[in-house]
DNA sequence: CCATTACTAGACCATCGATCCGGTCCGCGT
DNA sequence: ACGCGGACCGGATCGATGGTCTAGTAATGG
């Protein structure tokens, strides 16, 4: 009846990363296997090594694609702010997938990421700091705090503060504080302190 | 002869957490099967499971041993100086086992750990600073640090550079300035930024 | 019409974390 | 002195995974 058979439409590369970032959104890292990624895509695992080499290939893409949704800023007379928006911009992709902070721990080598990278060491770089120096500090800033945020953020943390209060005697601040606060706010401080502290002329330290 | 059979020394989790800290320095994380480590105590897989629950209990007990490194700062009467000083080693501590950096999405709720996170909070709130806010900024930073230095340290970065001069109408600034640094340089600097911004009485952002 | 390329799938392999079940050794109460 | 129960041990095994082998089928260009 149809021009072709309806029933499978043709499998490519960005159909698979795509699938594979809902996979994680909905089960995390845990729940992406290659038996169900292609169970999902309507095909045999086999199938996906087609168009992938391993597993780590499919989470590269998806981490990728996450750098994708970070807008890049436009133009601003200051680079605080272009920076400041784009770290707010990459924390925010993050951590609406949680599972991405999880796999931080590989190398940033597709076109999304090296996109905003590069967007980053011009921004610092032009305005007369140590553009490597002055990009790893913020980057590895953002990295840890959503790694951070996420990793305590999956505990009950009504039990965590609980089994700190029994240990009081021991972690007398923390059984006092607790753990929850506002990691919006630490991290917007924290990100204040860096940039305020970047003063272009004194660019190495 | 001698008052026990010689064989076998008792197993006991002191010595299942010794071996896989050996064993996870040697291979790295993903060397460390419960096969192996058990072969590597003499003993079968299934022993270890009477010590412990899952594998993640011995990843967590690694992880809490590393933290146990990390010397506790004497007296200090600069409150900076004892951060700076926890924040160091803390790092080392890291540097130094560097699949652990991997593995530092999980709650640490370990002795150690726990130790000297309460040790923080209390420094910084008898600063009168804010305890878990700039308790979290200062590790957050530590944490994003080594786990991107580790990241990126594992990569040739010959090959890195040479990829990215070949992209370089795409990623000048990257091309340009290449992405080996001074990583000891860039932690200090930040981590003086952060030590800075932080001044006792306007604890709050 | 055919052959080459793009693509698909079922069976299969080695390995992993974890468990079942059947043992062995040691300390303690009697 | 004894024996009994819990601490401890290990081979076999389970279910699942990442990845490959082999054998195909659909589309395309000569």
């Amino acid at each position: 009846m149809r021009p072709r058979k309806d029933a499978k439409p043709r499998l490519t590369l960005d159909r698979i990363v795509a699938e594979a970032l809902a996979l994680l959104d909905e089960e995390g890292v845990g729940g992406l296997t290659m038996r169900r990624l292609a169970e999902r895509l309507d095909t045999g695992s086999t199938t996906l090594y087609w168009h992938v080499r391993t597993k780590e290939d499919v989470l590269d893409l998806a981490l990728d694609a996450v750098f994708g949704e970070v807008p890049l800023p436009g133009d601003h007379d200051d680079w605080r702010t272009a920076a400041r928006d784009l770290m707010d911009g990459w924390r925010a992709a993050l951590l609406r997938h949680p599972w991405s902070a999880t796999i931080l721990d590989r190398p940033l080598m597709g076109p999304n990421a090296l996109e905003r990278t590069d967007f980053l060491y011009r921004t610092l770089s032009g305005a007369g700091l140590d553009g490597p120096q002055a990009a790893y500090s913020l980057s590895n800033y953002v990295m840890g705090s959503v790694i951070m945020q996420v990793t305590w953020q999956r505990r009950d943390l009504h039990d965590t503060d609980a089994f700190l209060r029994e240990r009081a005697a021991s972690y007398p601040a923390l059984a006092a504080h607790g753990l929850g606060h506002d990691w919006d706010a630490t991290f917007a401080t924290g990100l204040g302190y860096l940039l305020r502290g970047m003063t272009p002329g004194s660019g190495e330290g």
